[in-house]
DNA sequence: ATGTTCCATATAAATTATATATGGGAATGT
DNA sequence: ACATTCCCATATATAATTTATATGGAACAT
């Protein structure tokens, strides 16, 4: 059994087919077929179910894809330690972050702190959804994520609060409420929301939602966006309105005007995630810059919503 | 890069030399040296020091080395999935026991226990000596490890307290104190130790050396075992005595006495050791029947020296 | 019924790993 | 100081393995 026996196997499972696999994977599909069926014998069980129309994992197919994922993650692992040890860095730390959590002021500042304190130690940023995190951990495709939670999956996990965020609400300019700085929530009953799929970030869905309720109101849904950053634009196009991070305020897609809210105002929590079980004194270091960082930005300037940062509005 | 140069690697670091790395894989020198080279060139690192006698790990090698075998650990936990899966059986544990731990009585009850409660799960069975466990849990190849504390390595492994066993003298047969079913630790202090390297066990050693200070005396040391088993066919060759867990009374290799100690005799400390951050159900159940049966046997019947147990005395 | 889709098989070509033969450099022994 | 030994590197040849091309057959859609 190779490595490229388990790369072809995930990437069959992962498209269903071989044809689309070997096209996906620059080989032909006969030999790819080839490929499976040895490692099939080699390891005495049928990984796939031919169907005429495509392929269907058998069920000891998926318990070894979890695992042959974990495997290819830990040689990106490997590849990604060599690759740096050859660049002479004493290290790397390879981060994942949640949709919309880049453009925290948090970030960019953690990262330049802690290149000033460890330079040898390289930094990977990656975004993407909390669920897509929490596989690439498990996967060892990075080494930490900042996510919104909850994050299921207990015990091979550790995963500690970092900071509530605010949330504002996003007008399309002209919109009749839009003259406003400040809204309470209940003003936007009747107003199609843009929201992003639950299953990119059940948490922060959840908590605009529940938000709603204890306002009164069932929002009636509108467009869905495909991730966190990109109601924004789809706010600009006068689609819906919607209630997003408050950093999300650097996004100025033409056009759209950002608004603050009370009390009811939902929160959006981040979490620091890591796989547990692992002392790598840099993750603690990085930890413990990240969390400073974000104690500085709270108690030093909570940017002014009102100070031109309401986009190009009027 | 391919599992196979990591194997390759991974022999090579092992041996100190190509030449004999080739001869305990199979191959001929040539074709390993090319495979590390390419390895090498494909890593952009140089994980070997080319010496005159042989070869030495570079400091990027070593770290490397570290995580390779992890890899391969991993492959093999995948193999032994697949080999069970298409057995057709539900799970296996693979479970490493400290020296002598073999003989303990709950060890073959939680076996047959646990086969009963879960048939369709393999247990694998692997003894070595507690260093040696801790390096085979990191590598993944096996998931559970009763040691003899203390356990390094801290936040990786989980160690939990087990048991204490109790020690009992192991002396020569014709011996002058042989007569005696009890003795106290102080007899022994003219009596040439037979102990195993403090590499093999350092908790159980230390508990033996201190045991003994605290009876006022220094052992003196005898021959060297090559594991805590081997100290009793050295005690029946007449080479000196041993202080031994209770449980290698089964042993009576050809006229050994065994002898009981007081207050004073040392501990022979046992504990689970295994990899922190993964709840598999399977190893919950496994020390959940490890643990009765351990209340079972020390509830039940401890068995008595004097009736039998003491070999062929006389 | 007919064409299309998609996996399996067979054979040929290319790539890759291994074996054999040999050379060179540094320690070791006389 | 010299020959010898040890051990890794290189070169070439052979064997094994992977991939590509061509083709067939089963199920589905029109």
């Amino acid at each position: 059994m190779d490595l490229r026996h388990l790369r072809y196997f995930v990437a069959v499972a992962d498209n269903g087919s071989f044809t689309r696999a070997a096209e996906q994977l620059g080989i032909e599909q006969p030999p790819l077929s080839q490929q499976i069926k040895q490692l099939e014998n080699e390891l005495g069980v049928l990984l796939f179910q031919r169907l005429t129309r495509g392929v269907r994992l058998t069920d000891v197919g998926m318990i070894l894809l979890d695992q042959a994922r974990a495997l290819l993650g830990m040689q990106q692992q490997f590849l990604a330690t060599a690759q740096g040890l050859a660049r002479g860095e004493k290290g790397h730390i390879r981060v994942g972050l949640a949709g919309a959590v880049s453009l925290l002021p948090m970030i960019p500042l953690t990262v330049r702190r802690f290149r000033e304190l460890w330079p040898d130690v390289t930094i990977y940023l990656e975004e993407s959804n909390t669920p897509a995190l929490r596989k690439s951990l498990h996967d060892r495709a990075i080494d930490i994520a900042i996510v919104r939670p909850p994050v299921p999956d207990g015990a091979e996990l550790l995963v500690s609060p970092l900071l509530e965020e605010e949330t504002v609400v996003a007008l399309p300019k002209g919109h009749p409420l839009a003259t406003r700085p400040h809204l309470e929530l209940e003003m936007l009953v009747d107003e199609p929301f843009i929201i992003f799929p639950r299953e990119l970030g059940p948490g922060f869905h959840d908590a605009i939602l529940s938000a709603c309720h204890n306002a009164g109101f069932t929002p009636r849904m509108g467009q869905q966006a495909p991730q966190i950053a990109s109601t924004v634009p789809l706010v600009a196009a006068g689609l819906g309105v919607s209630v997003v991070p408050r950093s999300l305020h650097q996004i100025h897609s033409g056009g759209v005007t950002y608004h603050s809210l009370g009390a009811k105002a939902p929160r959006a929590e981040l979490a620091i995630a890591m796989r547990a079980g692992q002392h790598v004194p840099l993750l603690s270091n990085f930890i413990t810059t990240l969390r400073a960082c974000c104690r500085d930005m709270h108690a030093g300037g909570q940017t002014d919503l009102s100070k031109g940062d309401r986009g190009d509005e009027t």
